[in-house]
Order: structure tokens, then C-alpha cells, then sequence
DNA sequence: TTTACTGTACCGGCTGGACGGTTCAGTGGT
DNA sequence: ACCACTGAACCGTCCAGCCGGTACAGTAAA
């Protein structure tokens, strides 16, 4: 499937040129087709950006879904870990990329709010846990912008000591 | 100074449409200005972008200076929660501004390195630090593409929470 | 097994319009 | 006389989206 390939190459394009090198030449001619093509799969160039929004979402959804902990919590740490520290959710790229337009923002908006919220009441903890997902989401910020700052084992030593706020 | 205004009138168009709504034209009549006149104070658009950004980085490390905390987590905690909670200073705004070109988000990037080492490790407890300045960061995020997520009580309890981490 | 047809995937030239940037002759307050 | 603009005209570039075409795989009747 071409299409994946598209949004990859969108996602790159964006992450080490800025959001002006996304013209639709730029990103099929990256993607080793030519503009034509992508339009067949993405009809303009909203759709292509919709598209890396809805990916990021899912793909994080489904990450959080993986891992086997027993709170939301503690599942959306060792998923922002995993995306962070593979690069391949590269969710600076496609805020950038969606900036352009306000509305095409609100699914990512949305997301968030519910990424900041669910099940915090219910948890043993809510205040650790909100703070600890606060830490996550400036982790995911930080990391890239300066994807120096940190090594595997800072990163580890961090996730120790986030886990160690929560309670269990 | 007519400056000052054509920075917020910029900064508000980012805010409430976007940035492909960051044109010339529309800086201008937002600030109530001509073109002419916007090119007067700032002779390209990369200027005034750039111009948004310093104005960021100065007025952020001016806040940071002048709480009265004796590390510098400290000061950058409190000091992230008056920008916040005043919505003065609205980082995502400039930062998608600036995301056209990368080198204009440079003197950002280095900025975050910065309040992210900052004499970190000279602070009693650095794992701690970090975590704090972590949230900080994940605040601001949050807190710009949720604003409703916190009132002025949720914040002061988050507060309390993350200077409860760090000792002393 | 040839022919005719269909749908999918992709190509690439073209154009209309928007935008950044420039210039310049005014204007009005000080 | 100078500063801080105004307002409008203008130019060149860039780019999204359109559209006419191509290649090819499957399929199914004759």
C-alpha cells in the first residue's frame, strides 16, 4: 500500500524541513511517485494532512492498548516511552503539518483532552497520575526539539523514577 | 511603540485561525496598520517572526528571574504558571509560526535545551528537577490546546503537588 | 485464446490565484 | 524638517488542484 509511504514521507518532510516544504510536488517526489499519484490516494492536500493526524491517534490509541499495566496511566507512560524512544510517532511533525488550519488540529485537540483525562478519577492516585502524564507529554515536547538531551539509560532512569510516583 | 502591537497582532491571528493565516495583509489590518506600515518595523516576514520569538525567549527567561525561589526548578515552575494562567505568553502560537522554516525555531530549540539543563545537577535532588520541569513543559502544551482543562483551583493544587516533589 | 471492457494505480503538464515583497508619492503630528 | 506611517499599484514566484493521458491486471463472453 502506497499510501502509508505517502504519509511517512509527508511526516519526514515536516520533520527536518519545517511546514512551508509541504507542497505536494515535495512530499510525492520524497515518496518516489509524482504528484498525480499522491492525488489519487489523497484527494488534496488537507485529506494527506487529516490522514497523519488520524494515523498518529490510532497508532497511539493502540500503543497505550498494548502494554499490560493495570492503570491508564501507567499504560500511557510506557507507551510515550515506546513512541519517544523508537522516533516513530512523530507527533511534532504532523502538529506542524496540521497547524496550518485550526479545524484540522481538533481531532489531535480532542485527543489530548481525553489522553489528560481518562480514568484519572479512578485511579488510586489522580494528582501523581496527572502529574506524571504532564511529565510524558513534555517529555514527548522536549525530546523533539533537543533529541539530545536525553540517552537509553536517562531515559530509563526517568521512566523509574515516574513510575515510582505511582502508587502499586 | 506600534512594534509591540504588530507582535500580538500576529501572535493572535496564530492563535485563533492558524498559521497559513500569518500573512502580511492580515497582520497588518489585525494590528490596524497598513502594509506599509508593517514593513516599516519589520522589513520581511522572517523578521517578524523571528522578532516573535526573541520577544518569547527574553520575556520568559525575565520571568523566570524575577520569582524568588532558590533553585532554578523553582523559579521555572512558578514561573511557567504565570505565563500560563495569564495566557501572556502563548509559546504554541509562536513555535507554529515559526515551524515554516526550521531555523527560525532554532534560537527556540536552544532555549529549551537550556531551561531543560540549567543547573540541574548543582539541585538537591536532579531526578526530581527533571520530572518537575518536564510537567512544566507539559503544561504549557496542554494548557494551550485544552484550555478548559484546569481552573484556577486545579492549577494551584498541581502546583502544590509538583513543589511538594522537590525538597526544601 | 482472442477481444473487449472495467477498474485501479499512477503520470505530468498546465493554469489561476494568492502571497511576499517593493516602491513611492502622500500625510499629519511634533 | 523629520519621523512614523498610509495606501495603492505592481511584480515575480510558488503552488494546489485539475485534467487528459498511460499502464496493467483481472474477467468474461465469443
Amino acid at each position: 500500500m502506497r499510501r502509508e509511504e505517502l504519509l511517512d514521507a509527508a511526516e519526514d518532510l515536516l520533520a527536518d524541513q519545517g511546514s512551508s516544504a509541504l507542497t505536494l510536488a515535495a512530499v510525492a517526489e520524497r515518496a518516489g511517485c509524482s504528484k498525480g499519484g499522491l492525488l489519487y490516494h489523497f484527494s488534496t492536500k488537507e485529506a494527506l494532512i487529516k490522514g497523519m493526524v488520524e494515523r498518529l491517534i490510532e497508532e497511539f490509541d493502540e500503543l497505550v492498548a498494548a502494554q499490560g499495566h493495570d492503570t491508564y496511566t501507567k499504560n500511557y507512560l510506557a507507551a510515550t516511552f515506546a513512541a519517544v524512544q523508537s522516533g516513530r510517532l512523530r507527533r511534532w511533525a504532523v502538529v506542524t503539518g496540521a497547524s496550518g488550519n485550526l479545524y484540522l488540529l481538533a481531532p489531535l485537540r480532542e485527543a489530548m483532552a481525553r489522553w489528560h483525562r481518562e480514568g484519572l478519577e479512578t485511579e488510586p492516585d489522580p494528582a501523581a497520575a496527572q502529574i506524571v502524564r504532564l511529565a510524558c507529554e513534555g517529555l514527548w515536547d522536549v525530546a523533539s526539539h533537543d533529541p539530545g538531551l536525553y540517552d537509553d539509560g536517562r531515559y530509563a532512569e526517568l521512566k523509574r523514577g515516574l513510575l515510582a510516583l505511582l502508587p502499586g
